[in-house]
DNA sequence: ACTAATAGATCACTTGATGATATATTACCA
DNA sequence: TGGTAATATATCATCAAGTGATCTATTAGT
């Protein structure tokens, strides 16, 4: 899928979201829309970065927690994921980092 | 070219390296690889990624510091770009300071 | 019975990413 | 002066990813 680099902004909030706790589909989609209200993620984007995932090995398919549960499918990050997550993370800190340095060496600069 | 949600990986290094001042291709491509190891910027991103930030109005290209330049083309952050960079910056702290409470949360989640 | 919200899925199209390759210039050293 | 590595820009062809639109069905509330 990838090597070490920046994760697709769509799978990174999917992993985000589930780093909250197992959810369904819908669920996830709520849930990236309040965690990032800029970021539109619709169903088609939604199901194929689900399946992206899930064909990474970095998020599974668990039984809801209501047994019997009639359509909703829930996804839980596997160990995986949550490194992929975690170096994601660090990553995104680091950039930060760094942009606020470049900030203030650029300050005076012409525009 | 895009709303207000994330930036393009390749995108936000190349206005990120061209906030340390103005650059030319080679330049950018040279200083990604040490604000960013692991992403490997090749000549094709590269290129594509500086059309389409001209194109958006996010750079421009400016006479070099060395008067009559053979061949490098120096590009510089325009107001706008820097205000999408800035906004991609503020977007990524917060994305980091969501992942750090979430992480709290799941500590004790089964995995 | 009607309506809105929930839930999942896919098609077709557009956009973005990238390996490979080409071309030319410049710097350096023997 | 010839060779070579690094510099510098560019493009083609292909693959990966993103997404609007649309579909179907279920559930909850009125």
């Amino acid at each position: 899928m990838e090597k070490t680099g920046p994760l697709q902004p769509a799978a990174f909030l999917v992993l985000l979201a589930l780093a909250g706790g197992d959810r369904h589909g819908y669920g996830i989609m709520q849930d990236v829309r309040k965690l990032d209200p800029a970021f539109e993620l619709g169903p088609a984007t939604l199901y194929t970065t689900i399946q992206r995932l899930l064909e990474g090995g970095w998020i599974k398919e668990v039984s809801g927690p209501e047994s019997g549960e009639r359509r909703r499918r829930y996804y839980r990050v596997t160990r995986e994921g949550n490194s992929v997550l975690q170096a994601e993370l660090q990553r995104m800190e680091s950039m930060v980092r760094k942009g606020k340095s470049m900030r203030l060496r650029s300050a005076e600069a012409t525009q």
